[in-house]
DNA sequence: GAGTAAATTTACTGGTGAGTAAGATTACGA
DNA sequence: TCGTAATCTTACTCACCAGTAAATTTACTC
């Protein structure tokens, strides 16, 4: 066959390419069943280069997680920066997001999908990774609203309300996208700021709708509209 | 305690016991970390006792999995069965399932976090019940708003679209409640229908939002879509 | 071309956990 | 009372996999 030989590569590449291909094996197997094993083989590498380089497993997948993590924020804030308007800025966020995904799926399986049930310090770094996400997304929420609606104290409790729900259905709208190939990130991002956009400044402005009184549904009756009108009538003020 | 002999149990009775180990178990740690051993421990029995009734580490997961989606598709069609208008019913149906989540925390855990690595078997399971709590949403959503809106050609697709923000949404507002346990599942309830409520209706009768023209927008999708047939990009009408 | 540090390998250990064989014990009806 | 079917246990096997010891080879420097 060809005389091939496997040429030396200095450490940092190495390391990228293991991370290259952990990626990979933990987002089709997850952690557990992944073995570093298969990891080393299919990087073209023995197994101790894993473990002289990455520590240990959870060393290897924590690599991978903050890569990974880096990467995903650095496109989000990266496409939100030079953004005038903060309603702009989420915007610009959210479509950079659902690029990300589309274009790096294997990246997003593993920050989301895989990093649950892992032992303390994984957990930890998971956690304080999402948390920096929802902040950066309560921030440009809370901007945003303050910037159309004026003086209103929001409180931050809403936006995190807000933040936790637009994140949620962004994650959720990435299963979406996998079905739907034809759509771009754009337009699911429009699709989905027009979902939500009115609706976060009535949150952040106090609740509006409530449920219709009366007809045998749950919770108390605010008593607002006898007749349960089919659609409550919204304050949409464009 | 000390002279308690250990009695015996039916197998029906057993079985149950064991999933409820089980779910425990399996949220705690996921499904690999998870021991069978473990697990008959908990339960009060021997390993072997476990593979007689449920075959496997995989069936046991399968029941636990089974039994707690049928619950909570329970308490949700339960909760909008004999409720009049589809967005009643909606609302019904959320609030349920935040109140489902509240209380069986495990059973959310076991459903939703611990079913993605799995194999074959497992991760069709778990497919399906996304599914099919997917259709149920998407079909209270173009119910709703086609009573709301009118004669509109609702297409699938949008109902779809808007029925996985939502599902994503209240999944993730899931950890948000986790974080507040002062607030009701009704309240949450209230401000994720508040927040959505106009803008589901807005999307599926078609994009209103968009994102303002020029304004150094966000240009970063460099890679090439220039010929995109699907979706033309920038239908950026003013 | 030595000399040296970095890159890389072969060949192991130890532990853990899924799954099972073979049999012991209890309830329960005829 | 006795049989028998269901319930339950002890005591294994076997494979897989994280992690390591010790050496071996390549590239780079002087």
């Amino acid at each position: 066959m060809s005389g091939e030989r496997r040429r030396r590569v200095p450490r940092r590449i190495r390391e990228q390419q293991i991370i290259d291909v952990a990626v990979q094996v933990f987002a089709r197997r997850g952690y557990h069943p992944a073995s570093v094993d298969e990891i080393a083989e299919l990087a073209g590498i023995s197994k101790p280069m894993v473990y002289l380089y990455l520590d240990s497993k959870e060393g290897l997948f924590l690599a991978c997680l903050r890569r990974e993590a880096e990467r995903l924020v650095a496109a989000f804030q990266g496409a939100a920066r030079d953004v005038r308007t903060p309603e702009l800025r989420l915007w610009a966020g959210l479509s950079a997001f659902f690029a990300f995904v589309a274009e790096h799926r294997d990246s997003w399986v593993v920050l989301h999908r895989q990093a649950s049930q892992l032992s303390e310090a994984i957990t930890a770094e998971v956690a304080q990774a999402r948390r920096a996400v929802m902040a950066e997304v309560a921030g440009l929420v809370r901007d945003g609203i303050g910037e159309a609606l004026g003086p209103v104290p929001v409180a931050d409790e809403e936006a995190d309300f807000v933040a936790h729900a637009l994140v949620g259905a962004a994650d959720s709208l990435t299963d979406w996208m996998e079905r739907h190939p034809g759509e771009s990130p754009e337009r699911v991002t429009r699709r989905l700021m027009n979902m939500v956009w009115v609706g976060m400044r009535n949150v952040l402005a106090g609740e509006i709708w409530t449920p219709p009184a009366g007809s045998g549904a749950p919770g108390p009756e605010p008593a607002g509209t006898p007749g349960a009108p089919a659609a409550p009538e919204h304050s949409v003020q464009e």
